[in-house]
DNA sequence: AATATAATCATGTATATACATCAAAATGGA
DNA sequence: TCCATTTTGATGTATATACATGATTATATT
C-alpha cells in the first residue's frame, strides 16, 4: 500500500535536486545568479585569474558545460577573459559588477544554507552527508567516463571499431 | 579543516543525482533506455494509451518537457501516438518494440534499485527517505510555479506589467 | 629548426527540465 | 449556431551537463 509514484531513488534524486535548487534560487533571486553561478563566481575569486580548465578542475565541471556556464556571466558582465593576445589559455577574472554580485549572493547563499539547515535538522542534515557519502561511493569502482551516455549512444560506442 | 570544495547542499544534492544517474543508466544500458525514459515507458503501460497531459500529470513532469523526452522513445520505435485523424489530444502507446524494451529495463532497474539499497544499507535508505521528505518539505508553502526561472529572468517577470 | 604530440577551448550533438507562447482544437455559454 | 474560453501539444528560449571533435596553440622529441 502507499506505493509511490516513482520507487525509483534515481529519479527520485532528481526531483529532489531540482527542489533544492529551486529553493536555492528562489533565495538567491535578488543577486541576480544561481547557485552554480554563484559557486563559480566564488572559485574564481578563490583561485583569482585561471584558465577555464583550472576552474573546471576546481569546480569539478567538464570544460565544455564550464565553457557554457561562463556565457551568461559574460554577457551578464560578472566575468571577464582577459587573456593575453593570442594567447591560448584563458585568464579569467570576476569584474567590478562581479564582485558585487558575489557578495550579495554569498550572503544570500549563506541564508540559504543555514535555512535549508534548520528546515532539516540535525538528523536531516546528516541524512544528507549520509546520502551524499553513498552516491559518492556508487562510482568508485571502474568508471572512467562514459557517465552520461544515453544508452543507444553507448552501445554504439563499443562497435565502433 | 577538511573543507569541501562544495559545501553547498544544492549543488551536491545536483552531483548526487548525477551520480545516481550514472549508476542506474549504465545498468540499464543493455535494454537500450535510461531510467527516465524506462518510467515513462512503465507510465504509459501502466495508464495504457493516454494523451501527453495525462502522461506528464502521472510522471509529474511539463507537459513541455515530457513532449521533448517522448521524440528519442517514438524515433527508437518504442512508442507510438495513435491519435485519431484530426484529433488534438494524442494517444500514446507502447510499441512491441516499446514493450520488449520495458520488460528488459524492468529487469535492469530492479537490479540497479536492489544493488542501491544494498551498498546504501538500511541506514543509508533511510537516509535517502528523511532527505526526500526535507526536500519535497521546501516547496510545501507558496510555490506555483516560476521554480526554475533563473534570477535574472524573474525578476523580469515582476516589472513588466 | 621541423615535426609530432599534447593541451586548451569552443562547438556539435544529446539528454533533462521548466516557463512563455502560439496555433489548433474542444467546450461552454449566449 | 456563433463566439469566448479553456485545453492541448509543440516550439522558442534558458539553464545544466556530458562526450566527441575540431581548430589552434604549446610542448616535446628528433
Amino acid at each position: 500500500m502507499n506505493q509511490q509514484p516513482f520507487p525509483c531513488y534515481c529519479l527520485r534524486m532528481r526531483r529532489a535536486s531540482q527542489q533544492a535548487a529551486v529553493f536555492y534560487n528562489r533565495i538567491l533571486a535578488p543577486s541576480g545568479v544561481t547557485a552554480r553561478q554563484y559557486f563559480l563566481l566564488q572559485t574564481i575569486s578563490r583561485l583569482g585569474p585561471c584558465s577555464v580548465r583550472q576552474l573546471a578542475e576546481a569546480a569539478e565541471l567538464d570544460r565544455s558545460t564550464l565553457s557554457r556556464s561562463l556565457k551568461p556571466l559574460r554577457e551578464q558582465g560578472l566575468t571577464a577573459d582577459r587573456k593575453a593576445a593570442g594567447a591560448k589559455s584563458s585568464r579569467l577574472e570576476l569584474t567590478d559588477k562581479g564582485r558585487t554580485a558575489l557578495d550579495q549572493a554569498q550572503a544570500l547563499w549563506q541564508q540559504a544554507q543555514w535555512s535549508l539547515e534548520e528546515r532539516a535538522g540535525p538528523q536531516g542534515v546528516e541524512a544528507l552527508e549520509r546520502v551524499f557519502a553513498v552516491l559518492e561511493g556508487l562510482q568508485a569502482s571502474d568508471s572512467g567516463g562514459l557517465g552520461q551516455l544515453s544508452p543507444h549512444l553507448y552501445s554504439n560506442c563499443q562497435e565502433e571499431k
